[in-house]
DNA sequence: CACCTGACTATGTTTTTGCCAAGTCAGGGT
DNA sequence: ACCCTGACTTGGCAAAAACATAGTCAGGTG
């Protein structure tokens, strides 16, 4: 195993002492919108086709309090959008919509559904995600914007911002 | 837009009355080890080329006891090893080195960052992610083992062993 | 042997997440 | 007007996650 297989740090806090992608990197972000175990099944359930908060209950197996919680913070998010239907016969009710911002996570979902295909260390028999035009398996995989397919070893990190986080890291030592 | 804009569900389940993962979506496997805030933050700065203990509590701001509890589970997930090393003049430590296992989150990692990434409503600077050998981006893309890339609106689930859960949804029926 | 200190562990507490049961509300139907 | 019922909301509780503080332990050093 290579010491190169991590995401190589760029920039003026490589040196692993300075390293922080703390309070910078928006994993961060993303971990407070869908970090919990019932946001993400509420959104697996939402690419799966589900939009009726009762499928969604039933499907994620989540109690009905925690569905609606998950689906107003989603919306309040801008991960889903409400939209009236009505079936014959009944009133108007509210159906669940993933937005463009939502659909940004299927790449997430995949990579974790293939990851977690890939332990087959539980009783789960398993989900297969394919292509429908041509039947092959998909995958979640890093590429660069040129089109390249990026190893691990080829990876590389840097802050944004440094001029900013130096600025910070400065007056962050002042009142020690 | 469009009402493909899900998953497509094929095989015996695929009716949304039918369809459920749960139980069988290995996602929950997944989100078992990685599925809390902590453990993705640990995860994701030894992908940052983190190993040591005390750095992977001050990068990550998290406890050290709950490092130390999720370096602990995550070695049992088999995510990381514990690898001897020493500094002259000190005693021998342990440092975490991601597995091959662990390496397998490099697309969740990057899918979870680039998305976060897209949000920008927060106080965050960023960090931004490339391919060293060019400098060009890098994203988490869906793709098929024909190397297509698949656009959400082309992506399909099956259930793995629909025979099983045929069975189960059989029995399952009886005692009511 | 005594001491230092990095890597934990233990305990109690706080916060967050999730569950359950009961309740509210509003849009249709009668 | 009354009733039904789907979609929540509320309150109390339990479990999980995380924190703070103090403690333990063992490998080096002097």
């Amino acid at each position: 195993m290579s010491e190169t297989d991590v995401i190589e740090r760029l920039g003026a806090f490589s040196e692993r002492e300075l390293w922080t992608a703390k309070g910078f990197c928006r994993i961060e972000r993303a971990l407070d919108v869908v970090g919990t175990r019932s946001a993400m099944l509420v959104v697996r359930e939402l690419f799966y086709g589900g939009t009726r908060f009762d499928e969604l209950a039933r499907r994620t197996n989540l109690s009905e309090a925690v569905v609606a919680s998950r689906l107003k913070q989603l919306h309040a998010d801008g991960i889903v959008e409400r939209r009236p239907y009505q079936e014959e016969g009944q009133r108007t009710r509210d159906e669940y919509v993933l937005t463009d911002r939502g659909r940004g996570l299927f790449p997430i979902v995949v990579a974790l559904i293939q990851w977690g295909e890939g332990l087959k260390d539980d009783h789960r028999t398993g989900v297969e995600l394919v292509h429908r035009d041509c039947d092959a398996p998909l995958s979640a995989q890093v590429r660069c914007e040129k089109g390249h397919e990026v190893p691990l070893d080829q990876a590389a990190v840097r802050l944004k911002d440094e001029k900013y986080v130096t600025a910070l890291r400065s007056r962050a030592r002042k009142p020690r």
